[in-house]
DNA sequence: AGTTGGTCGATTTTT
DNA sequence: TCGACCAACT
């Protein structure tokens, strides 16, 4: 035991608590009530899972059967390296090889999957389903929204992915349609009895076709879990249990973790309720506060309130924010890092002042010896950046941009991998409907005949070669039936099979698209990512359950070593820091967002938003405040910008916490340009009267 | 009948 | 910019 404080000594009190609650040496560990870590922005929160982690494998915990559930798969590497760190301290080269059995270890949905592959057959599941995304899942509600005949409705029926959203809300809440509808789709409520049998057909089209959609990797495996036998064998392969980021957890996932761990033994989760800002997605803070009483004994909590990241005067005006939120459950930050710099409040003219006005700062400060990928500028929503990387391009300033618009989003990626998946699923009724409407001459209807000639039969491949040619496109139908087949008979193997359907498909991107060219290199690197992978099926499943996050002004992510400046939306921003950070539109209508501001629960989400966006800068914060922006043409007629006002999460009474500058800079005072100023003129009349 | 091409309108945040 | 809907053309 002695020997083990060296790599607890960098810890603070609480943190230390939090490692070692419940380790005992020899394994005895599981016998210990749950441990609830309250861990407020850049308390060190990963640093104290992984150093947990680290020590109960230290002492004698097979990393076999640890459970690691984080947000994001780049967080559950990023945890795995860590963990390794510190137990190579203690254990040497013995580490790596402990650390690589840490298998357990990625989100939700990713674990889901594997365990329903596993148990497929005890849960009536073929194990070779594929998984739908939610462009995919929206696509085959919108089949069997055509199939009932909602889409020819006198009134219009919701869009399909207004449609996958309520469903997707109805299942992760565990609420019925109608409240739901009531609550958060009120316009859709006289479509309730449609709805209820939209989403049945969507489920049997679901189990025809053999997909799962991302909510059903959840509602699966809560179903698999309350039966008692199996839940008893799957919470029984693990010892521990560790959950980060637990308020955005919804109540599937917390009936989930109940299931498996029902007496809590073993059990860890970690969160801050202050950064909860995924609801929309059904995620719930009750799950975090609900959590220590759901046990008995009750489970221990433990509170990480030093914050090691941000200035004292940052995080003073971050916590004046939060302060003002209506229900608060984690105390005030405190850091003893001092600055006399306060976060400043820039107010700048319009949008493309405020890429003007970020612009000379980030290059000001990597003049001053600050990289780019040190500066991060965060925004509401992803169109938010649009001016901005317009002036970056134009000032030839790399970037990349997380959040929003994502690689897989492309129609030319997302033809590829309706191949792919066609191929090992033939059943995936939208993946072959992409694909057949690629070739000229065929259409919904064709689609669908042929579709319907493979549905029957047990080797829907082969009913696929023996089905007549859709009659306007015998030639490229033939080549498409060939390719299925050769890819299907495994000659190439993988990941050779993948330059096999790009030649094939190559001709149709030409055809379709007129810059072929640079969407080509995309599916030049998405061979690159494939290589990565040991199985079509494991490439597929992990890239739709992990899609890569990032698109940069170049086709392609720059490479690692090279300096560039980060864009993000707030939400993409999560559980990262950089030394220097901009926030845009800090006004009424972009935060809180006009779209959110229908109760008084979603504008206590926007507020911890932008609590969020704050909290992740280290030494510097700039609260950008155009004056007017732009809408999207929303109204016909009139002004297309609206004025705008600081946002209503810093009133008056919090302004003594900022800087306040403007942008650009008031010139000195010039005697050439002072008479001029005072010139008014109305050139507007001037030119009506030209036509008058 | 089914496909293609044109126009119009609407756009949060994500596993 | 993309998707949904509508009208003409094969």
């Amino acid at each position: 035991m002695l020997a083990q404080a060296s790599y607890l000594d960098a810890l603070n009190p609480e943190q230390r608590r939090a490692v070692e609650h419940g380790v005992f040496p020899l394994g005895n560990s599981t016998t210990s009530a749950p441990l609830l870590v309250i861990a407020g922005a850049g308390s060190g929160k990963t640093n104290t899972l992984a150093h947990r982690v680290a020590h109960l494998i230290v002492n004698g915990a097979d990393p076999r059967r640890i459970l690691l559930m984080t947000f994001s798969r780049r967080a559950a590497s990023e945890m795995s390296r860590r963990v390794e760190r510190i137990a190579r301290k203690v254990m040497g080269d013995n580490a790596s090889v402990m650390t690589d059995a840490l298998a357990w270890a990625g989100t939700f949905h990713g674990i889901g999957a594997r365990l329903l592959r596993d148990y497929a057959e005890q849960i009536g599941l073929d194990p070779a389903f594929t998984i739908h995304d939610r462009e995919d899942s929206a696509d085959l509600m919108n089949l069997v929204r055509h199939e009932l005949g909602f889409s020819r409705t006198e009134t219009r029926f919701p869009t399909k992915g207004t449609c996958h959203a309520i469903y997707s809300r109805c299942v992760n809440s565990e609420t019925e349609l109608d409240q739901v509808l009531g609550a958060s789709y009120p316009w859709c409520a006289a479509w309730s009895a449609e709805l209820r049998d939209l989403f049945a057909g969507y489920v049997e089209a679901k189990q025809r076709q053999n997909v799962l959609d991302y909510d059903d990797l959840l509602l699966y495996w809560a179903q698999m879990a309350s039966e008692p036998l199996l839940a008893d064998d799957i919470g029984g392969r693990f010892d521990h249990v560790l959950v980060d980021e637990y308020q955005d957890t919804n109540r599937l996932q917390s009936a989930i973790l109940t299931a498996l761990k029902p007496h809590g033994h073993g059990l860890t989760v970690v969160g801050d309720d202050a950064q909860s800002i995924y609801s929309f997605r059904a995620a719930t803070v009750r799950n975090i506060l609900d959590f220590p009483r759901q046990f008995s004994p009750p489970a221990q909590i433990i509170t990480l309130d030093r914050n090691y990241r941000s200035t004292q005067p940052i995080l003073a005006a971050a916590n004046g924010v939060i302060d003002l939120a209506r229900e608060r459950f984690t105390k005030n930050l405190w850091t003893d890092r001092v600055s006399s710099a306060k976060p400043q409040l820039v107010t700048i003219r319009d949008e493309t002042d405020q890429a003007r006005a970020i612009v000379a700062r980030v290059l000001d400060n990597r003049e001053g010896g600050m990289k780019l990928k040190e500066q991060a500028v965060l925004f509401r929503t992803s169109s938010h950046s649009g001016s901005l990387e317009v002036e970056l391009t134009r000032r030839n300033i790399p970037f990349v941009k997380f959040g929003g618009l994502k690689f897989l989003d492309a129609a030319h990626v997302k033809d590829m991998l309706a191949l792919l998946r066609f191929v090992e699923n033939p059943r995936d009724r939208v993946a072959g409907f992409r694909l057949m409407q690629l070739l000229p001459g065929v259409g919904p209807a064709s689609a669908q005949r042929a579709l319907d000639h493979m549905i029957a039969a047990p080797d829907p491949i082969d009913a696929l070669t023996h089905a007549p040619a859709p009659p306007r496109a015998a030639t490229d139908w033939r080549s498409f039936v060939e390719v299925i087949s050769q890819i299907k008979s495994s000659h190439a193997g993988w990941p050779a099979e993948l330059e096999l359907a790009r030649r094939w498909y190559e001709p149709h991107l030409d055809r379709i698209h007129e810059d072929s060219l640079t969407r080509r290199a995309d599916l030049i690197q998405l061979e690159a990512i494939a290589s990565g992978y040991p199985s079509r099926e494991r490439f597929l499943t992990e890239l739709t359950l992990d899609p890569p996050d990032a698109t940069s002004d170049q086709s392609g992510v720059p490479l690692l070593d090279e300096d560039y400046l980060i864009l993000s939306t707030i939400h993409s921003a999560k559980g990262q820091e950089w030394k220097s950070v901009y926030v845009l539109n800090v006004v009424d209508g972009c935060m809180p967002s006009d779209l959110g501001t229908g109760t008084s629960a979603e504008i206590e989400e926007e507020r911890r938003l932008l609590y969020v966006a704050m909290t992740r800068a280290k030494d510097d914060l700039h609260l950008m405040v155009p004056q007017r922006f732009f809408t999207h043409g929303q109204h016909a007629q009139g002004d297309r910008h609206v004025y705008a006002s600081r946002t209503r999460f810093i009133p008056e009474a919090l302004l003594g916490l900022f800087e306040r500058t403007t942008w650009p800079q008031a010139p000195a005072a010039d005697p050439a340009r002072t008479a001029a100023q005072g010139v008014r003129m109305d050139i507007n009349s001037r030119m009506r009267a030209i036509w008058r």
